[in-house]
DNA sequence: CTAGCCTTGAGT
DNA sequence: ACTCAAGGCTAG
C-alpha cells in the first residue's frame, strides 16, 4: 500500500468489480466509477500517481516539467472543476500537485527514447507495419545537394550531449538489440533531427564521393574473380593488392591525411591497412548467400575456407560483416567515415604525433555522430553511434587475428606492394 | 493549448 | 487474456 515509487498497479481497482458490470462494455463501467481529483470529471484511473481524467493527465504531462508556470490572474486559489479547469493553468497545475500528482513520473527524454525504441523493435520483430497516418516528406538528408529549404527555423536543437556509453556488454556488441531503422519508423518531427552545418555537409559529400570512387567500387583483380582461382591464402592476399591501391587513392584525397608528414602518412596507412580492408569488405559480403560479391558472380565463403583452412577466421569475419552491415544500413557515408576513423588511429605503430592524429580522429567521430543525428534522428543515433564505435574497436582484434595468419604466407609469391604495406618482408 | 482516443510494455 | 498507466497524435 505504501509504495510511493512505482505506480501502484491494482491498488484500489477492485472496489467495484461486482455490481456495475452486467453486460456493458468494461471501459464504460470503470469510467463511471472514478472521479478526477483535480476537476471532478470522469477518470479512468491513476495518472502520475493520482486518479485523474485524461485531460488533467495530458495537462499535467504538458506543464508539470515546465520551468516557468503561467501566473494566476487572481488569488492563486481558483476553483477547478470540469468547466473552469481551463481558465487558470496556474491553479490547475497547483491543484495537480496538491492532490498528489508527481512530476517525477513523467518520463524524461531518455526514458521516452528507450520506450520508443522498445516499441520500434517490437514492431519490426512482429513484422507489423507501424501505424502510418500519412507518409509526408521523404527528403534525402544525405546528399547536401541543394540550398536546404528556407523554412527550417529550428535553432533550439536541444542537444543533450549525452555521453556515449549506454548499456553494453563488452566483447562483441550485440547488434540484435539494434532496431532495423527503416524510413517509416523514423520520427516525423523535424526537431528530432540535427541539421548539419554547411561545412559538415561539404565534408560529408566530399568524403563520400571519394569513398565511392575508390574503395566503394569493385576492385577484384580479373585473375581472382572466379572461385577456381582461390587455391591458397596467397591468392587472397594478392587479391587485396588492388584494394590497397584504392585505399591509398582514397586517403590521398583527404586533406587531413595530406596534412601529415610523410612518415606519419606511412605509419597511419600501414597500421590501418588490414583493418581498413576488413571494414571495406563488408560492402561486398552477401549475407543471404554467405558469399562475396564480385563483378562476375558470388564467391562463397566456403570456397575461401577451403583455400585457407581458417574456418573460424572466416566465420568471425563474416559475422563481423553481417553486424556491420546492419549498422551501416548500406549507407556509404557511414562506412566512409568509419574508414577514416580507422585510418587516424592514435594507437598505430610508430606514429610520431599521436595527439594530432587523435584530434583528427575526434573530428570524424563527431561527424559520424552528427551525421547519424541528421539521418536517423536523435532518437536512434545513440544506439547506432555507440555500436559503430564498438565495431571500430572490434576491428582491432579481428585485424590482429588476420595478421597472425598473414605471417604464414609464402613471401615469394606475394606482390611487392602487399609485402611492403603489410610489413611482410 | 485542450482533451479525447489510440497504441503499448509491463504486470497480474 | 486483461488491466494499468505511460506517451503519441490531432481535431478543434
Amino acid at each position: 500500500m505504501e509504495d510511493l515509487r512505482l505506480p501502484s498497479v491494482g491498488d484500489n481497482v477492485k472496489g467495484g468489480m461486482g455490481e456495475g458490470g452486467m453486460s456493458l462494455k468494461k471501459y464504460k463501467r470503470v469510467k463511471e466509477e472514478k472521479i478526477c481529483l483535480v476537476c471532478g470529471d470522469n477518470a479512468l484511473g491513476y495518472n502520475f500517481n493520482a486518479i485523474t481524467c485524461e485531460s488533467c493527465k495530458a495537462f499535467f504531462r504538458r506543464n508539470a516539467l515546465k520551468q516557468e508556470h503561467p501566473k494566476c490572474l487572481f488569488q492563486n486559489n481558483c476553483s477547478i472543476d470540469i468547466r473552469t479547469r481551463r481558465f487558470c493553468p496556474h491553479c490547475r497545475l497547483k491543484k495537480c500537485f496538491d492532490i498528489g500528482m508527481k512530476k517525477e513520473m513523467i518520463l524524461d527524454e531518455n526514458e521516452r527514447k528507450v520506450r520508443m525504441q522498445k516499441v520500434a523493435m517490437n514492431r519490426q520483430k512482429r513484422g507489423k507495419a507501424p501505424i502510418i497516418k500519412e507518409e509526408p516528406q521523404d527528403v534525402d538528408m544525405f546528399m547536401p545537394d541543394t540550398q536546404s529549404m528556407p523554412g527550417m527555423m529550428m535553432d533550439h536543437t536541444e542537444d543533450r550531449f549525452s555521453i556515449v556509453a549506454p548499456d553494453m556488454s563488452y566483447g562483441s556488441s550485440d547488434v540484435s538489440l539494434v532496431p532495423d531503422v527503416d524510413k517509416v519508423m523514423l520520427p516525423k518531427d523535424r526537431s528530432m533531427y540535427r541539421t548539419l552545418t554547411h561545412d559538415e555537409q561539404i565534408m560529408l559529400t566530399e568524403l563520400t564521393t571519394s569513398f565511392n570512387e575508390t574503395l566503394g567500387g569493385y576492385s577484384f583483380d580479373p585473375k581472382y574473380n572466379s572461385e577456381t582461382n582461390y587455391k591458397c591464402l596467397d591468392d587472397l592476399v594478392n587479391n587485396s593488392e588492388v584494394v590497397v591501391r584504392r585505399l591509398i587513392k582514397f586517403v590521398k584525397r583527404l586533406e587531413d591525411f595530406r596534412s601529415l608528414s610523410q612518415e606519419n602518412q606511412v605509419s597511419c596507412l600501414k597500421s590501418c591497412v588490414l583493418n581498413a580492408l576488413l571494414l571495406r569488405s563488408s560492402l561486398f559480403y552477401d549475407v543471404e548467400n554467405d558469399g562475396w560479391k564480385t563483378p562476375t558472380g558470388l564467391i562463397s565463403t566456403s570456397t575461401l575456407k577451403k583455400a585457407t583452412g581458417y574456418h573460424e577466421l572466416h566465420d568471425a569475419h563474416t559475422a563481423y560483416c553481417t553486424s556491420l552491415k546492419k549498422l551501416t544500413r548500406e549507407n556509404n557515408s557511414i562506412l566512409a567515415i568509419l574508414q577514416i576513423i580507422v585510418l587516424f588511429n592514435p594507437e598505430g605503430q610508430s606514429i610520431e604525433n599521436r595527439q594530432k592524429i587523435a584530434d583528427i580522429q575526434d573530428k570524424y567521430i563527431l561527424l559520424l555522430k552528427h551525421f547519424l543525428e541528421s539521418d536517423i534522428s536523435f532518437m536512434f543515433s545513440q544506439v547506432f553511434f555507440s555500436h559503430l564505435l564498438q565495431k571500430v574497436s572490434e576491428l582491432r582484434s579481428l585485424g590482429d587475428d588476420h595478421a597472425k595468419i598473414l605471417l604464414q604466407v609464402n613471401a615469394s609469391q606475394i606482390e611487392p606492394l602487399m609485402l611492403e604495406v603489410l610489413n611482410l618482408h
